[in-house]
Formats: C-alpha cells, structure tokens, sequence
DNA sequence: GACAGCATGTAATGAGTTACATGATTAA
DNA sequence: TTAATCATGTAACTCATTACATGCTGTC
C-alpha cells in the first residue's frame, strides 16, 4: 500500500462518522459522491480491503445466515491519514464531460445529433436539479444524513445546484442557437458565433452581460 | 478492437481535420479537450496504434535524421465510425472534482484547510478564465485554430467560460463564509447555512436570487 | 415454491497513469 | 560543447469497470 487515492479518502470520510457495511459504503458513495466521484460499486468492496490491509480500517465478520458480511470501522491511524491528507492541497480541476467532446466534434456529424446531444445534457441537469431540491428540502426540514455536517454540505449544496442550473441553462439557449441553423455547416453562422464568444464572462467581472445591449452586428 | 472509447473518438476528431503526427495529436488534445477530456500523453500514442489497426486510421512513416517519426490520416472507414458515434446518445455527464470530495470530508480536517481548498480551486478557476480570454481573442481576431468551426466553438467556449465562473465566484464566496468561522464545528453556523441552501437554485427559475432581501432569519 | 429484489462479493479485463529512455534541435 | 527543450515513443503498473455468481428475504 503506497499511496491512498482519493477514492480511499472519501470511503475514509465515511467511515469517519461510523461503522458501515461493505454494502452501505457503496450504497453511500453512490448517494454522497455520484455527481462529483463516481465509482463503480464494486471497486468499494476492492479498496476498503486494501484499507483494511494497510490497518487504516478493521473489519468485524458477522454472520447473516450462512452469509458473512465485514462492518468495517476507521482506526486511529485512519483518522489521521484522513487528517493529513485534508491539509494537502488539491489536485484534481476538471469537467469530465462527453458532451462537450460531442459539441467540439459537432461539425463532422448532423444537426440533429447535436441537437439530441444538448437535449439529453439539459435533461441530465434537470434530474440533477431535481435531487438537489430534494437534498435541500431534506436539509430544510432538519433531517439529512448529512445534517450534523450543515455547515460546510452547505457550500457543496451551493456548488451543485449552481453548476446544474449552469448545465440546463447553457443546454437550453445553445438548443435555442442550434434550432434556428438549417443544417450544421458554417455559412451564415459566423457573426452569432463571435457575439456570443465576445459575451462569453471573462475575468473581468461582467455583472450583467447577456442584458438587453443595442444590436451593432 | 471491440469498442472504441470516447477518447478514440477525440482523436479520430482531431483527425477530421487533418493528418497529424502522434506529437501533434497529443498536444492537440491537451489544447483541446483537457479542459473536459483530460488524458495523459502517452495514452494517445498507444490509442492512434489501436485505431490504426481497427483501420479507422493509417499512418505513413517518414524520418526525421535516424528517427522514425508517424504521420496518421484518417480512413473512409475512420469518418464513418465518427459520424456513427455522433448519431449516438451521450453517456458520461459529471463532474470529477477531488476539491468537492474535500468540502465533503471538511469537518474533520482544520479550517485552514478548507480555505486552502477553496484558495486553490479559485487560483485554477481563474487560471481557466484567463486562458478563455485567449481563446476568446484568438477567436474574434480571426486566426483561431478551430476558426473554421466558429459557430459549435461558440458554443464550446460558451460553456467552459459560463462554468470557470462559476467556479471562481463559488470560491471566492465561500471564502468568504468560511473566513467569518473560528473554527470548523458546526456550533452556531447553522442559520446561516441553511440560508444559503434555501437559496441555492432549484429545479424552477430563480431569475435573481440573492438578491437583496428582507433578512427574516 | 417461485420469483423479484436486496445483499455480498469475485474474476476478468481494460483504460489510463507515471516513470523511464533516448534522439534531435537550438541557444548560450 | 554543453544544457535545455522539443520530439517520439515503451514498460510497468494500477485504478476502475463490466460481467458474473450466489445467498438471503419478502411476497404473491
């Protein structure tokens, strides 16, 4: 066991809190981390053994009919490489996002395709906004999982939600751009295009870009 | 070669365009997709090998003093998977951000890490946003690379501009919050915790939230 | 008593990364 | 002529995925 990964601290994170199931690991870095870490359910039951193998975890067999089943808990030496590796910086920044491979490559395929591309993006955000609603009304009420931790799932909250209303928003007005080509090539679409580049936000804070501004093109 | 993967489609892509050399493509889809697709160097050598022999590519060896140097173009074959792929539906949509794994874990680390986090991501947002504004004028000033393409670019450009602000912002008022805390606990930082998640964006339009309001928390 | 769904994993395979090696080119 | 940098890969390894296997539990 040389290094941990990442995905070893967030299963370490969990564990922080308490005791859980081989299952309910999973089934919690499913919930917990879907949208910004996801991982395969079975690389779980791989990695939380390989903690348990460098002493950061230990498991306690039981037995549910001729089944066995491991509830793992941290060890002091895991709350500490948990405690360390928090005061690391970062190193991962980055989308991961097929789409925008899909919309770079655009020209080579239909219109329709690009189409249904964006229709499916702001579908994904929109089920996106949907949990997070969700998530949020749990918090409201006072009875999230995560509710000890209100304060910081807060700014992860915020995160979120405003990167899927960025996701629906930006799938909506491109839909909106794309519906009115008559087929996918260049001609004609020059001028649009450098406007919406020139809008685009840049560094500079642009408060209120995309506000009604006199038609020069 | 049972099924291309979407990195093989982004070099199949590159090479719609024009024949490359493997150097070329590997700095091609660092400038071009590492920002939404980011993959090692050494992948694309192996990856145009594996596309070579499915035939959707074919390379013409030449030499550069004693060394062999490969040229690749793509087939008839290669620009039919292509516009079949992009005939397909999207699968990936997420994010993969090691720094929200680390808001996620926040309370059991110190205060200062979590603001070294959130410094961090703000440095890499704004580091996104200046490269943006170069994109941005190369594009306006005509001499782009994908110049010819100006109108999906636009797009593009659009979205990851749109998300490195969001970023920034996000950060930087999260800083902020975090900055007012003492300590990482979760005593007394409740109100104002689940007055930024009522806040956050939901599923409905919120054309301007956090704007003023009358505070009745 | 069978069928669906929950629970608990293992095996095989592959996509991707880091580290290494070494030739060519250019500037000091 | 050395050092730095650009160019062109290969090798070893591992993180992660998909597919499979199988036991338990409730219900119709």
């Amino acid at each position: 066991m040389s290094t941990l990964t990442t995905t070893s601290y967030a299963l370490l994170g969990q564990l922080a809190y308490r005791p859980w199931t081989a299952y309910e690991l999973a089934k919690g870095m499913a919930w917990n981390f879907d949208y910004f870490w996801p991982r395969a359910r079975s690389l779980v039951y791989a990695e939380v053994k390989r903690l348990a193998d460098a002493g950061f975890v230990k498991g306690e067999m039981s037995f549910v009919g001729a089944r066995s089943r491991t509830t793992y808990s941290i060890t002091s030496e895991g709350m500490q490489a948990l405690r360390q590796w928090l005061a690391t910086p970062p190193t991962v920044f980055g989308l991961e996002m097929e789409a925008l491979v899909r919309v770079w490559l655009a020209g080579f395929g239909r219109r329709e395709d690009l189409l249904q591309t964006l229709a499916h993006t702001q579908a994904e955000a929109e089920k996106m906004l949907r949990v997070a609603d969700e998530v949020r009304a749990a918090y409201l009420e006072g009875h999230a999982p995560g509710q000890s931790h209100v304060h910081v799932r807060a700014l992860l909250v915020d995160f979120l939600s405003s990167y899927a209303q960025l996701a629906r928003d930006w799938a909506a007005r491109s839909q909106a751009s794309v519906a009115r080509w008559r087929d996918i090539d260049r001609a004609g679409k020059e001028s649009a295009a450098l406007r919406k580049i020139r809008d685009a936000p840049g560094l500079a804070a642009h408060p209120d870009r995309r506000s009604k501004r006199p038609r020069t093109g």
